[in-house]
DNA sequence: GCCAACGTTGGC
DNA sequence: GCCAACGTTGGC
């Protein structure tokens, strides 16, 4: 099993938000990124676990797990010129972009803020606390996911 | 709201 | 294929 990082702005979809979905699944829509694309058509598989972390915000942070439950396919958004994630240049014969849905474990129990996974000396190598990543989905190390769980309880 | 860092676009 | 211009991300 993988593990995995995905960054939402909680304004616009925060774990609240994925709590409250039917099924508390959600498909990941409107990424961008070919970097992150690549990691959701070929690289994030059924039962991955991943960590929901809110940008652009008050505290930003990691705040929740979810799971994977359907991978990578086409991501619609792109088909529909009233979405404004709108791309002409992606079509359903030849797909640019791409997504997979997700589904809502648990709230962690408080907010892990960045600014103390920064101060951890064994997640120093994760592209999240580097300066200027800009990376909205990254791999977790499994060590780094036990290591950030831990840090769950003060 | 500012701005550094980064990715993308498009002229050449 | 280079690179300037531009747009976006996201912490602060």
């Amino acid at each position: 099993m993988n593990y995995w990082l995905m960054k939402s702005e909680p304004e616009a979809f925060s774990i609240d938000d994925l709590q409250n979905m039917p099924q508390q699944t959600e498909h990941w829509d409107g990424v961008r990124n070919y970097q992150a694309r690549n990691m959701m058509r070929d690289q994030m598989k059924l039962g991955d676990k991943v960590f929901f972390y809110h940008s652009n915000c008050e505290m930003p942070g990691i705040v929740g797990l979810m799971e994977v439950v359907r991978e990578g396919y086409p991501d619609h958004t792109a088909f529909d010129p009233q979405s404004k994630y709108f791309d002409p240049k992606s079509t359903p014969e030849q797909p640019r972009w791409f997504m997979v849905d997700i589904k809502y474990i648990r709230h962690t129990r408080r907010v892990i803020p960045l600014t103390e996974l920064k101060q951890q000396e064994p997640l120093e190598n994760m592209p999240l606390v580097r300066k200027g990543n800009r990376l909205s989905i990254m791999p977790v190390r499994n060590v780094e996911w036990d290591y950030i769980l831990r840090l769950e309880n003060p």
